[in-house]
DNA sequence: CTAATTGTCGACTAATCTAATCAGGTTTGT
DNA sequence: ACAAACCTGATTAGATTAGTCGACAATTAG
């Protein structure tokens, strides 16, 4: 049930980019903060670009900056870009579906789901804004 | 944020001893109704014995059953005992910690422990017996 | 007693994934 | 021109996964 360091690694460059305002931040500063390789971290960096979470500036004083507010950030869709899906068997998933020999009458599969939902619905209602404040889903109640 | 067969193919072979009562059921059976290879199952259910959940009868007509009820038999403990620990960083596992440069002051932190938490508590209020009954994880709501 | 059946154990392996690393670009500011 | 910065694709060492294999030990039927 383990995450990749590619999650963790974008989103604390994210987290470095929230905080930095609108102010452009180069890669290096990034993996001073982040303590993530820089060379890893290009990586990272490009592929939230192109999922449209970031955009850069070339050249001297060139840097990145986030392109979107952090509350419109969902952590969950970051993990499902940079790490697939976030259901702990492809036979309950619904981003990348494969089905299992078994699959029918399969007493595992309510169960399957059920983490699939219950870490969904966590993460995605998790925003960049809400670890920026201190604030992990706070509704802990309610339907 | 995948499981590996080893979690998911062990639960299917408690599952199928569970559903044959009291009765020596053998790896070749096991094999058949379970769909896992014979030989990989073999290691599966020697750690499964190791850990206490089967026993085992050598020669002919030998084969494995339960050695505790289902109802005792929690799911998040056998996956921890076959995959590792259930949170999703190091950082936050209580199973196995592992330190991580950022620690204090990381706003990462507090979501996998949340994560953790909420994965572990679900797969340790459901047991085998809840599997096989079809009932998974009844109470939503509470505490 | 012997042969067949079944579990036990340890070593091995092919394929895949992870976490980088590197070399060589292109763009931009001074 | 030159340096600072991003862009791109290829490569790689090591770990993990998902098995596979071969030899051995115990049990029972005949």
């Amino acid at each position: 049930m383990k995450l990749s360091s590619r999650g963790e690694y974008a989103l604390r460059a994210l987290i470095c980019l929230g905080g930095s305002g609108d102010k452009l931040v180069s890669i290096g500063e990034i993996s001073d903060r982040t303590l993530v390789p820089i060379n890893y971290l290009e990586q990272l960096l490009l592929q939230l670009k192109r999922n449209g979470y970031v955009q850069s500036k070339r050249g001297v004083n060139g840097g990145y900056k986030l392109s979107k507010m952090p509350g419109e950030i969902i952590i969950g869709d970051v993990i499902r870009y940079l790490e697939g899906p976030l259901a702990p068997m492809g036979c309950v998933s619904i981003t990348s579906y494969e089905s299992c020999p078994l699959e029918e009458g399969c007493l595992l599969k309510p169960l399957w789901a059920l983490v699939r939902d219950t870490v969904a619905e966590l993460l995605d209602s998790t925003t960049l804004k809400d670890l920026l404040d201190g604030k992990v889903y706070p509704r802990l109640s309610g339907s």
